[in-house]
DNA sequence: GTAACTGCAAAATATTTGCATCCTT
DNA sequence: AAGGATGCAAATATTTTGCAGTTAC
């Protein structure tokens, strides 16, 4: 399994205390982050900004995607397949728990096929489902 | 066909300038709209308060819904059917030009049912296709 | 006339930028 | 040592709230 470290180091970033902590939140959690989470989960120990800075690094390095989400808030989770810099794989379809609000990347679920009407030409597909989530349903 | 005023009193709300304005700005667009780009095609006629509690207002009356998007910034469209109070029926695919950058809602192409793994309960579907739209697919 | 709506001011929140300092390589 | 990364301050942007004045019914 990859460190943080391989990862930073495979990306050509230089290994930081905050950039290897937060790519550890990211490795230990199923689900994805939003930057409030990051900044409660390592205590404030880093700047707000350093975490802005941090996370834009990552989506540009193809570490993290963003993930859009029904309420519009910003969320980001591991590029579990082969991201290259700049062009993510992301047609997995994203779960959100009404209940837990966690959202979690199904990355075994990929996007269905979708009929477009005459003269739309798809490039990409995103799809996001509600409902309740394994830890949530089985309680 | 419902105009502005129709809408407003169907769902008891007081028919007011601003409302009926932005009302017509989404009657009259095909693609969804952002609260800037009320702003400017308003001309800014109304305080950008009002723009925000004008959409907050319509959004719990059922007239609009919000719209994820790929880059998470907010965007509202008209309810095209029938959209209870605070329960709204959404479940058709949202369609981003990567062009032009409008948003359009596909009526008529319903969320496909996707198999998701054991545990998890779905209750709402949403899609999001990105590409080239007619109007840019054409020229 | 009364309740609902709007505008203004201001607070709260979120994000970005510049620059000096510190750390990684 | 050099370049990149961080922290702080501050600028900018976004959204929310309170309240007084205005408008719709």
């Amino acid at each position: 399994m990859e460190t943080q470290a391989d990862i930073l180091k495979r990306t050509g970033l230089s290994i930081t205390e905050g950039r290897k902590q937060i790519l550890d939140l990211f490795l230990e959690n199923e689900g994805a982050l939003a930057h409030a989470d990051i900044e409660k989960q390592t205590d404030a120990a880093f700047d707000r900004v350093t975490v802005y800075r941090t996370l834009q690094t990552f989506v540009d390095k193809g570490i993290i995607h963003q993930i859009p989400t029904t309420d519009n808030s910003v969320l980001y989770a591991l590029c579990k397949h082969n991201c290259a810099q700049g062009h993510h794989h992301d047609n997995h379809v994203h779960f959100i728990c009404d209940n837990c609000d966690k959202t979690i990347c199904l990355d075994d679920v990929t996007v269905p096929a979708v009929k477009l009407p005459a003269g739309f030409k798809p490039n990409k597909f995103a799809m996001i489902v509600s409902g309740a989530c394994r830890e949530c349903q089985a309680g």
